[in-house]
DNA sequence: CCTTTGGATTGGAGCGCTTCAACACTTTAT
DNA sequence: ATAAAGTGTTGAAGCGCTCCAATCCAAAGG
């Protein structure tokens, strides 16, 4: 054999420890430990040693194990309703940069639409030992959550939970869909139009809101009567089935509010199929405005939601329970605008 | 006082261990782990009465402590040059897929275009111990990854490293995009196309290789000489300032060739802001086939890459690594697919 | 009746780190 | 000179879990 059994190996198997560093740089593991957080109570000589210790190993502190040791692990949990919508994608962004400033770090969990994948995402999270869990756009409701939440502080963001808020331990941040819905209604009253259909989101989160405020804004547009809502979905083809079911039918829509951009593409492109040429034959609107309702090609007329400064608050919330102690639920409902581009006009004569 | 010093507390703060769940079942330890993991030797009476207890005290397994004891974590780390393009989150969503039905979890770091940010987050995946590494279209290249590679097996999806692959410990996935920058130029040239210009991705990962085959399609198709690239970026806004330099010039390109779909969107807004008809007064091609550009409205010729499979492949050259110890590396290029639509259409007379 | 066998259960070491009390030196005050 | 008050460093306990070897027990075999 090439080494008799009792000598060490040359190298140990597996990546180098503390006690690695400690034993060449000839100091005890604790000083080491001291060494990586930045102590200032080492001498230079010391911390000269150690740094170089670690270099020459290649040394990487193993973040499982400081967790453990610590009891924290300065992660926040995200979970996403859907990555491919570039309005979570966008929001997470903020959450991402504010966290950053936070001296937090985030895991970010797909969703993919399924509620049950949620369910096991949230569980995977709080296994994790995240001190903080931000939901986007998630379609868990308030009893999904209630075991949860009074684990990790909670932050719901662009959406709702599914019952009043009687969860002291979940703060939420949205654009207030209601209000948006209205805006929308409104404007395209004003323009005229009186047969205008509301193609929601279906069992989407923020769906229901949207849907209110449609009826309301209808109501109070004195078209309480014409209000008429067909089931969609969140993505473009939800919106095909729909589309085609309205075209066919005697007295059709003269305007479609959609539930959000992506699905407004859906039923622009089905329009487009149809011949039926927008807004000259009908108007058409949208929900986040997110860059592609920006398109010129495009130019969908929708409604903005501050997705950056939603991001931001959601941490900020989190970080006055985690930083501040606070503990009663803080709501922040955050204006949406009505962004008017080229898919509204009046109506065919 | 509520209560006296000496006795324990109803509730030990913080969340219940195995311990806990041991002691309120009456077994030890290491049999609430058997339980937990479910081991098949453990009679059917104690796994219920663990499973009780454990429901009881609202029991969650500590993924950091059973990782650190585990020595694994079957964590597979994603690092995406940029979340919001939907190409990567495509990407993104097959790895999770792929990941998931090989037992393993994802972490998504999100690079944000910076490549300082880059380092650091694969740092941080290093650190969390994850099993292998995904780097989806990173801007990082060889020399950055050197000390890495041999630590944990890594895959590079939809881009490349900078120089030739003499890293033993990694994995390539591409789609080939000097032959989808030919397919391009062959079909631009087809329609008749000489002046074709190519707006570049700049810094970005792909860029070199699109470009190599924008000229050497240009040299196939006998127009080496009108060959000519402007630097662009990988958004809508890196478009505008290279268009607005090549119209006012005095013989414009009668083809233009963005770097992605996202760059052609920017083009596109900026043609129709200067009343250049598309493709009537200009040609315009795109690249990734994102839903973006298969959008009606702008109804983009472009070029496919199948996003879920390159997350897939990515997923399973990792495991075979990690499962079957494969060694050397392995590099898999993806035919490109040509993808026809409304932006393409015969020069200006 | 005692040994064997094999399944069920447990004690305890160990994963890599943090942290606290204790210790060994200096330096300063008395 | 001695006590007091820092500095810098370390040993050891402990974070919550896994997993091996040891133990226990009941059923089966001799």
């Amino acid at each position: 054999m090439s080494r008799p059994a009792d000598e060490p190996p040359a190298r140990p198997p597996g990546r180098p420890t503390m006690e690695d560093v400690a034993e060449r740089a000839g100091v005890s593991r604790a000083l080491v430990s001291l060494v990586i957080n930045g102590s200032p109570k080492v001498s230079e000589q010391k911390r000269r040693r150690v740094r170089e210790a670690a270099r020459a190993l290649g040394y990487r502190p193993n973040l499982m194990a400081r967790s453990l040791a610590q009891q924290r692990t300065r992660i926040i949990g995200v979970l996403v309703n859907d990555l491919r919508n570039p309005f979570f994608a966008e929001v997470v962004e903020g959450i991402e940069m504010a966290a950053e400033s936070g001296e937090f770090g985030i895991v970010v969990l797909n969703g993919r639409r399924d509620r049950g994948r949620e369910l096991t995402a949230v569980e995977t999270l709080v296994q994790l030992q995240v001190e903080g869990l931000a939901l986007v756009g998630a379609q868990l409701d308030g009893d999904d959550l209630d075991e949860i939440t009074d684990i990790v502080p909670t932050v719901v963001v662009a959406s709702d939970l599914g019952r009043p808020v009687d969860h002291s331990g979940v703060d939420t941040i949205v654009t207030d869909g209601r209000r948006g819905a209205e805006l929308v209604v409104e404007h395209l009253a004003s323009l005229g139009h009186e047969r205008i259909l509301h193609i929601d989101g279906a069992g989407n989160a923020s769906a229901d809101e949207r849907r209110q405020g449609y009826r309301r804004g209808m109501e109070a547009a004195g078209l309480g009567e014409l209000a008429d809502v067909r089931t969609g979905g969140d993505d473009e083809a939800a919106a095909f089935a729909a589309i085609d079911e309205i075209l066919a039918e005697p007295a059709p829509p003269t305007a479609v509010f959609a539930f959000n951009d992506l699905l407004a593409a859906g039923v622009l492109d089905r329009l487009d199929d149809a011949g039926v040429p927008v807004p000259g034959g009908m108007s058409l609107v949208g929900f986040d405005n997110t860059f592609i309702s920006a398109l010129h090609h495009l130019a969908l007329t929708t409604v903005n939601q501050p997705r950056l400064t939603m991001g931001r608050m959601a941490v900020d919330a989190l970080l006055e329970r985690l930083n501040d102690g606070r503990d009663e639920p803080v709501r922040h409902t955050l204006e949406p605008e009505l962004v008017v581009r080229g898919t509204t006009g009046p109506p065919p004569p």
